[in-house]
DNA sequence: GCGAGTTGTTCAAGTAGTTTACTTGGGCGA
DNA sequence: TCGCCCAAGTAAACTACTTGAACAACTCGC
């Protein structure tokens, strides 16, 4: 049994087994033929005993690989929680580790302001440690935007979720089809035969551009019925005013029969206001999110959603890295995979009241 | 601007700046006095030029400390997403990053079952990059238990979470006010006036020793007031029959008024059973669960519950790690550190029907 | 007794820096 | 003009390994 405080070294267990510290390094990384089996049982015994185990900061060292791979998003809520698990168990078959630093601030959840001085700093501390690569939630783009010149510069792949920077010719990026998404929303309310449509949609700071996307291409869905109107409405800078813009909605001469929300968040707002208006959701005002976060299912009434592929997301996100990682072929410039969702109808749509 | 593709080391610096590989490396660590100051200048100009960044692989070989943590946690539910949030905001006061590993899988929640060799192999990574400490959530102890021996000999630091091992003296532990919090769940179910009381345990496996402490305070503070009752159940060991388990409590023969679950989950559960039963919380049966996850309050009716403090645990948990890497005094045995919690009242629990 | 194969050895250089101990050059007082 | 000191800077050893090359025993078949 080893001396406590003490980390067994390479050296420690050749001695033990009685062989040079190059043959033991040898052996242990599994050039076994080399050597006698006799040997051989003799080095693996004592790296077992000594509780010996490879330095990974070393093969960082001497390969310019850490097998690591940085990932930075928002810390809350449920999304990420499963992109990151998706990250996990697909780096996880490459024997790579994810790196996870948050960025922003929990329970300003989700309108939270990331500080860019704080972000890049922590962004500094993953390049510091030699990250192989990198995920990144572009919270605020220009921010990290700086930075991308020198990851490029470094040859560390970057993926890049929900915000596409592949017409800059800088990243990877994966995100869910907003496009057809959106239609999927939009058909489903016109279907049920709403005709005056809102649209709840987030800060839409530069950090938001998926929400952006998800408003247009869901207008120009709308818009496209004949005689169906869309009016859309957007948190402040801050998103602090989040129940007023909800209420005002609710209240607003357009008299919409349904909302768009961008995501289950701000329907949760529609939800509180409709409550505070006496509004019953569906019978008075349909109500749709995007995301199925967690919570979802449980409001009352259930939200009826559009079902993104957070896992999928982030498996694909750990992907593309790896295999930029593999094949360093700069070659083909930067993709955009767009991750198809799923309209989840729940109890919180209906037909408009015929009035 | 570098060549696309180069990682610029010291020597490129310090060739820049025309100085030697020791010079470079003493003037950007701050050692600036020993040195003119238009060389310094020249130094760190060239290292801004070049974009060099200090390789902490290189620190971490020399050191001995890689100012890293490792973090096992499950993936799932918001208490371990505050946790987490605590443990970063308070690692980062000492420039320290959180390795976080997940164990278990996600959407079996919470009932998962975890694989011993995986969570181990998992670990292993952990100490082979090298990390200072270990913040553990120990689902399954046996497993952890043998490799605890390892890190006492190697003085990794290791703190758990909601796990006691202060007894074996080998690990710092923090967990909730188990005690405390159980009596005033009971003394809240008892001041409403509820004398037949049930409790839901959870599956109570080895990892959950959490769930059996907080089940037997319960029960202790239900009976210690004269005339009042408690019977408990618990899910089975894959936490499958939850549901069915829910629905037998609504039935017993005992007609129990109030149900305690000892986490927002399984309070669920009683949630779900209920609806099918056709029974209303709170005229019919009263629920109070334990945790405050994100989704008790958008329970319909919102869940009283117990808040406890994940961010606080997920600060002490790391606090604890950190001071014993500053001190390394071995001298005082491994603590407990029991942070309080607080009963939120909603509208899941009131006075029984006089019948 | 010679070459060949097996089983090891030592040596040296590499990874990216940090740190100890040293050298150099100039100015200053005696 | 010698000796001394100090500022300014450097060579070399060190961290824990990995890896290629050269080489040394020893055994075996022929």
């Amino acid at each position: 049994m080893p001396a406590s405080g003490h980390v067994p070294r390479l050296k420690d267990v050749a001695e033990a087994a009685g062989v040079s510290l190059s043959a033991a390094s040898r052996i242990l990384r599994g050039e076994v033929d080399r050597f006698g089996p006799e040997t051989c049982d003799r080095v693996l015994a004592a790296a077992q005993k000594l509780g010996w185990r490879r330095n990974l900061l070393v093969s960082g060292m001497q390969t310019g690989r850490t097998k690591t791979v940085g990932v930075v998003i928002p810390p809350f809520d449920s999304f990420w929680v499963d992109v990151l698990s998706g990250v996990h168990s697909e780096l996880a078959t490459a024997d790579y580790l994810p790196i996870t630093i948050w960025v922003g601030d929990l329970h300003q959840m989700p309108h939270f302001e990331m500080d860019e001085a704080e972000g890049l700093k922590k962004i500094s501390r993953l390049l510091d440690r030699r990250v192989d690569g990198l995920i990144l939630w572009p919270s605020v783009g220009a921010a990290y935007y700086g930075h991308f010149r020198e990851l490029v510069e470094r040859n560390v792949p970057v993926a890049v979720i929900d915000h596409e920077y592949s017409e800059d010719r800088i990243a990877d990026s994966i995100e869910t089809d907003e496009e057809e998404s959106a239609r999927a929303v939009a058909q489903h309310l016109l279907t049920l035969g709403h005709r005056r449509i809102a649209c709840l949609s987030s800060r839409e700071v530069a950090g938001q551009s998926w929400a952006i996307r998800r408003r247009k291409f869901f207008e120009r869905a709308v818009t496209s019925e004949r005689g169906a109107q869309v009016k859309s409405w957007r948190l402040n800078e801050k998103g602090t005013n989040g129940l007023d813009v909800a209420a005002e909605i609710l209240r607003d001469p357009l008299q919409p029969t349904a909302v768009f929300a961008v995501t289950d968040h701000e329907a949760r707002l529609i939800y509180q206001a409709a409550e505070r208006l006496r509004l019953r959701i569906p019978e008075d005002i349909s109500v749709i999110g995007f995301a199925d976060l967690d919570f979802a299912a449980d409001l009352a009434p259930p939200l009826t959603t559009v079902r993104q592929r957070p896992v999928e997301i982030g498996r694909r996100a750990a992907r593309l890295v790896l295999d930029r990682l593999d094949q360093a072929d700069l070659a083909d410039g930067p993709t955009t995979i767009r991750i198809p969702a799923d309209l989840i109808v729940r109890n919180s749509t209906a037909p408009p009241r015929s009035t």
